[in-house]
DNA sequence: TCCATATATACGGATATTCATATATTTGCC
DNA sequence: GGCAAATATATGAATATCCGTATATATGGA
């Protein structure tokens, strides 16, 4: 992983966010991002296509949801901004976590976040 | 600092590598970079002046030349991130570094480089 | 099989970013 | 003051990025 499409990954305020939460919450589905993003869902669907082709996130179905989570192979260097980002700017997400738990009906596992 | 102007300030080559370098070196002057990158001056001085809007570069006049630092008041998420991806990627930066000790008269105070 | 839900992608159009060139400003030196 | 070197900025063109809409694909259940 190079440093510059790494950061080109993180330079909009869409990925910003969608990897923020999936640092935080571990894994989440596309409806998920959608509701604590309050976005449509090609528009997330394209950005979170953009982060998996630049290998900083994998994704799994499971039914008719595909989980979104952090590539663990990233670099040390990539993986400790992310985290030291996440930890530090809870306010800049805090909007979208609020949404998050305000959503009814979340598929499947239980979220650490309520 | 918030985080999306932080990473949208890096999410290019020019500016990336000119923040690499001076977070190696601890201060260098426009001419030293426009060597190190081996790209024409108005180029350079635009950038650097876009890094010093966003709050990540200082600067600083002697005589001739103006010396860019990082902002020591940078946020340590940021301040780590810069940190972090310079010790990790000294193979990105190599080539500016080699074209920075092959300059010739080098301005003012030596460089830790050679 | 048919339908509903979840997700992905294609396509123009709009917007933002970057660039090279030309020129202005500042400083030091004669 | 006049000149050369270093740096900054303005301008229009080229390029890249992002967006909404429409549509395609995949899955599960009736």
């Amino acid at each position: 992983m190079n440093p510059l499409p790494f950061y080109k990954a993180l330079a909009d305020e869409t990925r910003l966010r969608c990897l923020l939460l999936i640092q935080r919450e571990g894994e989440l589905c596309v409806c998920e991002l959608v509701a604590a993003l309050d976005e449509i869902q090609p528009k997330i669907s394209r950005h979170l296509a953009q982060l998996r082709k630049a290998g900083l996130l994998l994704d799994r179905r499971q039914g008719q949801w595909v989980y979104y989570r952090i590539n663990p192979d990233l670099p040390a260097w990539a993986q400790t901004a992310l985290q030291h980002t996440a930890d530090a700017n809870t306010d800049f997400i805090k909007p979208n976590l609020d949404n998050l738990c305000r959503m009814g009906d979340r598929p499947g596992r239980v979220s650490a976040c309520c």
